[in-house]
DNA sequence: CGACCGGTGGATAACGTTGTCCACCGCGCA
DNA sequence: TGCGCGGTGGACAACGTTATCCACCGGTCG
């Protein structure tokens, strides 16, 4: 900035009204200046700034790690981040194996240096300003708290998924269940009852498994599930994953899909569009998800708190071959 | 600082001392200091540190986009840096449909402030230090630069399929080329005509057609190769995402795989062990790449130079169901 | 017994930016 | 003509950290 300031003939304290638009300097001399910093390619400190300032116009996304479901979100978020003036980093915190608090460090580390505010897309949930800068939360795994948070609904999800097997004649519905710790989970399968519920069905719990979120852990319960004696006609798989897994281990039984078996799932991965048969599942708006959490960032980011403080997005069923009606 | 120097009794510049592990304090303060850092929750803040010591223990990724191939790169470089001792941030630069020199603009404005080295995973190359960091890249699109670059065997991977094709007994081969602005298509298809050549087997011309890296971009040649008057037994196709359209048209075409069309790959993207048939293809190390280059930084980082300047990893066959011998 | 030396901790000056004053200059109005 | 005022630009002190000194203290060696 000193080079600048030489380079144009003012002080440093114009160059940096003029690189943050501040009233009180000429137009002959806002053009000179301007005209300078682009010919030296100048770009401001952001350490530098933000340490005088404490503002950096950038958002941080913290995840837990790299996959799809937060590679979308991310998507969602750098899309709408164009019309907001901010940038916007990822941070994925898991380090060193330590499983619990590095949330919260990894977001001090960079909270009050290099990021005005962050959406932290992790299981375990953080308070809602944590070294000083807001927070908003994306699908908390953990049940109702005071950060500000978007989701998806998985308890109409699971509304939708149950009564779509319901209209298609399917009585003997099984749920492969997701992880119970994670109140995600939890709703889907709430949904799941509720449906059956209104639609008179007793629910069978000898058909109501844990199976996971992920292939592997579906495996075991999903082959219990469909090599009983009694075995259902259709199943509700928590996600996509186990969904898919599912509809191996039925093959394996020498069981067709869907003629044998109905299988819906949740997530809408894009291997479920390409898996045989295609699998009839739930889709989260995740772009739509990402973009209403950055919005409310930025409303805090302004000062003001944003309303509601908790947006459930709908989820909506894409409907492909891995399901028929009895 | 100032608050933890105060409760621990000492003063700030032996919590530096501490935090950063310099030679000169005793056990007894030295535990003390640490002591109070942990029940303070102290964190350094990053831009003051940079701002005095230029050095901020963190390493960039600059993606141009967050898709499967960055991600899955990403995640490399993230299990490779816990060893390291440094930290990681990605950073997708593009911004406002800016489509040239935004990952100069993106790279200069966190160097020197945040980020003590970049890992690039652009199209259009860099310089090899910009803003006065080191600077990797990955998968260079462009040809041979000074930077120091990782990327697959591109070359030899073309080799192999073709070779693989040739060895089930295929001579009228057709290779559905990539975008040929970039190198890594360009090498694939020599790759394709080194093996051709090598073997004895004339190139048809007429079966060499640009399908570029996207399905929609493949459709149509896809469709041309496949309707004329003498079609081609197998098919080379630049990357998995043109292998999977070009299955999906031959199926429309009422050829049947792999018994009337053998088709090989690259990449091995997600969606290829899911397509109907399973999609025989050419892996690219993504994970290792990324660790590779990861490797490299931080030797630049330590002020050495990296050896070799250019990492070549190989491609290695991932056989599955689309195809078979003649 | 005195000088030196290793070991320890502190004072202090940067780093590059921004916000707050303050000074100056020319013009209009009393 | 003198005073005030709006418009412009600059001086300067922070922000939180680290590197470079420098001071002190106890012990040891000559």
């Amino acid at each position: 900035m000193a080079d600048v300031a030489r380079e144009a003939g003012v002080s440093v304290a114009t160059v940096s009204k003029v690189v943050n638009g501040r009233y009180g300097v000429s137009r002959a001399t806002l053009e000179k200046v301007l005209g300078v910093i682009a010919d030296l390619g100048y770009e401001a400190s952001l350490g530098a700034r933000s340490l005088r300032s404490l503002r950096t116009n950038v958002i941080g996304v913290l995840v837990a790690e790299f996959e799809p479901f937060s590679t979308e979100l991310l998507k969602g978020v750098s899309d709408a981040i164009d019309s907001t003036g901010y940038e916007l980093i990822a941070y994925s915190g898991r380090h060193h194996g330590e499983t619990v608090g590095w949330e919260r460090r990894s977001l001090v580390r960079l909270a009050g240096s290099v990021i005005d505010g962050a959406i932290v897309v992790t299981p375990t949930i953080v308070d809602a300003e944590i070294g000083g800068i807001p927070v908003v939360a994306v699908d908390p795994h953990t049940g109702p708290v005071d950060v500000p948070t978007v989701d998806a609904d998985n308890y109409a999800g699971g509304v939708i998924a149950t009564e779509y097997l319901l209209g298609l004649g399917h009585r003997r519905i099984a749920h492969l269940s997701g992880r119970p710790d994670l109140e995600s989970a939890r709703l889907r399968e709430r949904g799941f009852r509720e449906a059956m519920a209104r639609a008179g069905v007793e629910v069978d719990e000898r058909l109501v498994v844990v199976g996971g979120f992920r292939a592997e852990s579906a495996e075991g319960p999903a082959r219990e599930l469909l090599s009983g004696p009694d075995r259902p006609t259709a199943v509700f798989a928590a996600n996509d994953l186990s969904a898919i897994r599912t509809m191996e281990v039925a093959r394996s039984l020498g069981l067709r899909i869907p003629e044998d078996l109905s299988i819906i799932g949740f997530d809408n991965v894009p291997e479920s569009a390409l898996a045989t048969p295609p699998l009839t599942t739930i889709a989260q708006p995740l772009k739509a998800i990402g973009a209403a959490a950055l919005q409310m960032l930025v409303t805090m980011l302004d000062g003001a708190t944003p309303a509601p403080a908790h947006v459930r997005l709908p989820t909506t069923m894409v409907e492909r071959a891995s399901c028929r009606a009895l």
